[in-house]
DNA sequence: TGAATATATGAGCTTGTATTCAGGTGTTGT
DNA sequence: ACAACACCTGAATACAAGCTCATATATTCA
């Protein structure tokens, strides 16, 4: 819970600074977008609601097996969720907190200023 | 007057899928949140306005040569800004665009994660 | 049943990244 | 000028991450 800190339309409190444990999730959150790979796949997920393996891995130009590593690696931290249909498995994105992030990230740093020192 | 898209607003449009490009930008970016020293680092100059190397270094708890290192980054990535002022060099976050992300980052990764489909 | 298909997984290789170590630059104080 | 200080930087090292290859599992089809 938060807080209604001054401005109703503006962003929340300023949070007391990031507890060391909570650093490393984080980190590990942001690792998971840290790969333009996995960043691809998502971002399809997101569009086609759902795709199975063989699909994305065309999609995004790297191999069936590289593509199940790294599903492998989203499905574990819940980014993700599989759905198995006969031979195919059929994944799409676990709930609206990648989006929204997504868009978040998007719109900040591709988007607009390049502020270049 | 509202603009559709120039404020960092809330809604932006569902854009066509990542272009590989800016795939790899934007996951260039994300490995910049990607390391929990990093984190720190970033969480203790938006709480504290600017901060000098070794109070950084003290305060993340690695040594004055890796944080130099880890702001060199954040810095050549215009993520911070660094003002030197006698022997003692002060960094800070470029702009706004950090906080941001990092709000909504935690907001969702760190706090409420239940949200099933 | 056996072959083909779709995906998963482990091992090994390779690349990338963070840290340390050993100087190096510029600044302050004596 | 010299020493102490704050920070920077390049090289070496150590560890993590991603890919490939071979193999395993499961499912469909003939």
């Amino acid at each position: 819970m938060r807080e209604p800190s001054s401005e109703p339309g503006h962003r929340p409190v300023r949070d007391p600074v990031l507890a060391p444990d909570d650093a490393v999730l984080l980190a590990e959150r942001f690792k998971l977008l840290a790969d333009a790979s996995r960043l691809r796949m998502i971002y399809a997920l997101l569009e086609a609601g759902e795709m199975c393996v063989s699909d994305l891995a065309g999609f995004v130009e790297v191999s069936e097996s590289a593509t199940s590593h790294q599903l492998r690696q989203l499905r574990l931290a819940g980014l993700v969720r599989a759905r198995k249909q006969g031979r195919e498995v059929f994944y799409r994105v676990a709930d609206g907190h990648v989006r929204v992030l997504l868009d978040v990230a998007v719109e900040h740093y591709l988007r607009g200023h390049e502020e270049r020192r």
